[in-house]
DNA sequence: TTGTACGCGTTATCAT
DNA sequence: ATGATAACGCGTACAA
């Protein structure tokens, strides 16, 4: 590909002057512009932005690390990333670690070696990262996205997972629930999955009912309905369950209707997130709903604009669904809804 | 950030042999070697790519310009893409079109000016783009993920679409349906979008059964029953719909549930892309599954591998579900499948 | 095995 | 308004 110096040729003009028609045009007399513009166009010439960054010290690329894309919130979260970084001018530099520390800290230092200009990550565990450190010595500005570091003041986006639990467990006991579990992905040591447990603690203790403790599932993305079945017989059955993803929710609501559990009449599923496809459902799910889109919207702003770095919790929102009901053979004062 | 130089002296050694010492460890004498690396660990040193790709004029970024990644056809195949190319120490930088081709043409222009070694590309439409003629002009390698160039070659990884939807549409009429409709997003004039259209008529035709015109919805990720309801009722009612993408199929499941159409009882439904949620709904989703994320490891493997280049069409797969069963009310000879 | 010196394509400074 | 030149950080022929 050709450079500055042979398009400067082809226009009889010196290289200052054709590189001054793509950096600064209004700098030129129209007719030495309109020269240069055409030498470039005969020629197929294109500014390189990496002899650009190297000489202006100035990158136009910012790094994204998130622990996976199968997840739609993360999906949607990085395409509104890409939207607001490109109006600005930017491009991203794409990552995924599944969660795996050593393939943050891969990702991190090959993002430091590109010279990134800032990065967008979500980590396992915010307050035992050993990337964070490692990014705030390269002087590297970036913004947690769903972490919420309770110990350092690291710069973050995120909703308050904790009240997002909270009021998702007491809208169940709400609706009369006393034998409400927590379904969870791999990864329990997260710092998400620990606030949403204590969330989920938090509106139990409450209301003088025990906690029960975390159904551990092995994917991200699918629950196996087996975990829960015994859990649905003997003398204190489940009556309702909350998820820490909607994916897990999704597929529990399938696999209870294959087993013959009627969904939400004999079991109550409650999603995390607030995924669009939930909505679509029959019956449709209710969750949490966290608003993805801003969440990556506010991040690129938030490197976008130094000054506005700071923690910024975003408002989540509690989505009703036919998944969730009273529950069935208890009858509530004034809410019969027993169905047998 | 500290450079080369600053670590040379450091190390008492010359810049050249600081650089040799990420460039070509092995040609240095080991405690000479070490004197480097304990050098730059103390400077927090790291190697600068930008400078690096300006100087050896070899970009280890791959470009990756997809429709939208709402749909987990295309975040599945970027992950598969991203984990493949980091293997090969790569990074991917990302890019979003919404179909549009003055969106594809700016991300384009970008990616060329950032110089990326390759591009990964779906366009909407492949025999109809501006940005392939202008990557060939660049002479920026580059393939093509499920588009299915006719007129040109140009390389590509793609499912045999006519084929797919072809065989999708003979296993409806297999069950006995006659009254067949296909449902689309928008986007009709996408290469794919005929292609499969075209298989929807092959075998309709073959089966002496004349085609319905296409039913276009405003949405790629949900559809509108509203659509659909008019043409459930009357002498020739439709008995099962087709769609060109999971995230249809399953919305349009959910309305019919909420509008007291059963499926498959009443309706058919089926999808195509065979994303991983369809299996766990109930009814489980019969759909066309394509190999999303084979696709996209073939697609970096083309641009790893030059000689690999052309086209490569992948296996697709028919995958049976709950949501289709022969049509009610109609009574096929020897399968007398009526619910009524 | 290590050092010297040049150039990758661009922008910024200074001069004209 | 335009031109000459240095510098960004690095890899690599070539020399030692």
């Amino acid at each position: 590909m050709s450079d500055l110096l042979t398009v400067a040729k082809l226009a009889g003009v010196s290289r200052a002057t054709a590189a001054r028609a793509f950096s600064d045009p209004q700098l030129l007399r129209p007719d030495t512009l309109e020269k240069v513009l055409a030498a470039s166009a005969q020629l197929g010439f294109r500014p390189n932005h990496i002899a650009r960054q190297l000489r202006t010290q100035h990158s136009t690329t910012f790094g994204v690390l998130l622990p996976s894309l199968l997840n739609p919130v993360f999906s949607l979260q990085l395409q509104a990333m890409e939207r607001r970084a490109r109006d600005a001018g930017y491009g991203l530099l794409v990552a995924t670690s599944d969660y795996q520390p050593e393939r943050e800290a891969a990702i991190v230092e090959h993002m430091l070696r590109q010279r990134v200009a800032g990065l967008v990550l979500t980590v396992a565990d915010a307050d035992n990262s050993a990337v964070l450190p490692t990014l705030e010595e390269a002087a590297l500005p970036f913004v947690l996205a769903h972490n919420v570091p309770q110990q350092a003041s690291w710069p973050a986006v995120c909703v308050d997972n904790r009240a997002a639990m909270r009021e998702a467990t007491q809208q169940l006991l709400t609706l009369g629930h006393r034998q409400i579990a927590m379904v969870a992905g791999p990864m329990l040591q997260s710092d998400r999955a620990r606030l949403r447990y204590q969330g989920y603690c938090d509106a139990l203790q409450q209301a003088a009912t025990p906690p029960l403790p975390v159904i551990e599932m092995a994917s991200h993305t699918a629950a196996c309905f087996d975990r829960l079945a015994p859990l649905l017989q003997g003398a204190t059955p489940l009556t309702a369950v909350i998820c820490t993803n909607d994916l897990l929710a999704i597929s529990l609501m399938g696999d209870a209707a294959r087993a013959g559990v009627a969904v939400p009449q004999q079991l109550s599923i409650m999603g995390f997130d607030g995924i669009d496809i939930g909505t679509r459902l029959a019956p449709s799910l209710a969750s949490v709903a966290q608003p993805a889109g801003e969440l990556g919207h506010h991040a690129i702003e938030m490197l976008l604009h130094p000054v506005s770095r700071g923690l910024r919790v975003l408002p989540h929102q509690l989505r009703n669904g036919a998944s969730i009901a009273a529950p069935a053979f208890i009858a509530t004062p004034g809410n019969p809804h027993e169905t047998a």
